[in-house]
DNA sequence: CTTTCTGCAAAAGCTTTGCACTCAA
DNA sequence: TTGAGTGCAAAGCTTTTGCAGAAAG
């Protein structure tokens, strides 16, 4: 990709998640590619988890060009920074989102969307937790259930059964 | 597969697994193959978690003979059936393991080997839980971090080094 | 100028699928 | 007897890799 003004400015700005990855590259003497910068500024602009392929698709709108082993490659750079995750829940491709504060997934089971809800209880219990011959570094918990909104959607078609059923 | 006795007689047993897995075939009117006794038989002796290359491996050198598209078939059954769960730890391939009381996984980043952690505090504190607007179904709680016998592995490097390091 | 990084296309996992044959019911 | 289940090989996805050319420092 050839140098953009807006990606250069990006790269420069005192964003501390920018700084931070700066910092990254700097401490392991890696290069500050123009690719690196548009990967990073979309993530930013994304608000919980994304799959690979709606990145690329994110960039690609924008009207930038990137490979997708260079996306890859990037994502992977990320996660060594400690400034992403991946995560892959039951049943889904791979997702990732960035590292915030901790927090629990809901991962509804019918239609797949992923939320993030914070549990102050919980983190301190786990921040409390230590195991036996095991250092922490870091952890997940994965909620699987339904919905509210597909529970209601199973609800409207269930009774709309029975009303069939009733009709026989 | 050919009908072998030793399976017939597990299928038949009062085994409350394989009174499960019945009971699932059955409602579901499926049919009770040779493989699909063989394959369960091959999990229950399984304590922790496997990969299907294990899996396969242990059905082989048992001298049975399973394709790789019925061992998918059978664990996609089984998980189903809710008798066995799929999970996908950071930066591995995909591991089951049987259904049995919660547990939080410990998983070590440096081996990849998991281990199984009964914490009564974290399922009570689970059970009481309740999310807003979402119906728990299950959860998993995956762990990372260092087990003792890598930390001790990187210690002593980091003492033989330090050492090197010293002479110069 | 040197060396890392990128893009491409090809390869490499793991998992799924289509189809002919087998076997449970 | 008959349709569900199995095995095989081929296809599908996501992710990784090798290599030539581009560009960061």
């Amino acid at each position: 990709m050839r140098t953009d003004p807006n990606i250069e400015d990006f790269a420069a700005s005192n964003n501390p998640v920018v700084r931070k990855f700066n910092e990254f590259i700097d401490a392991h003497g890696l290069r500050r590619t123009t690719e690196r910068y548009a990967i990073l500024s979309h993530i930013m602009n994304i608000n919980g988890h994304f799959t690979i392929e709606e990145l690329q698709q994110l960039i690609d709108a924008d009207g930038f060009r990137v490979s997708r082993s260079t996306l890859y490659n990037t994502v992977e750079l990320l996660i060594e920074a400690k400034m992403l995750r991946r995560h892959v829940f039951e049943g889904m491709q791979a997702q990732y989102e960035r590292i915030t504060l901790p927090h629990t997934h809901l991962i509804c089971t019918t239609c797949g969307r992923v939320k993030e809800v914070r549990d102050p209880n919980f983190a301190a219990f786990m921040n409390a937790r230590r195991f036996n011959a095991f250092n922490t570094d870091h952890y997940s918990l994965y909620v699987y259930g339904t919905c509210s909104s597909c529970a209601r959607k199973s609800k409207r078609a269930k009774a709309a059964d029975d009303k069939k059923e009733k009709r026989k």
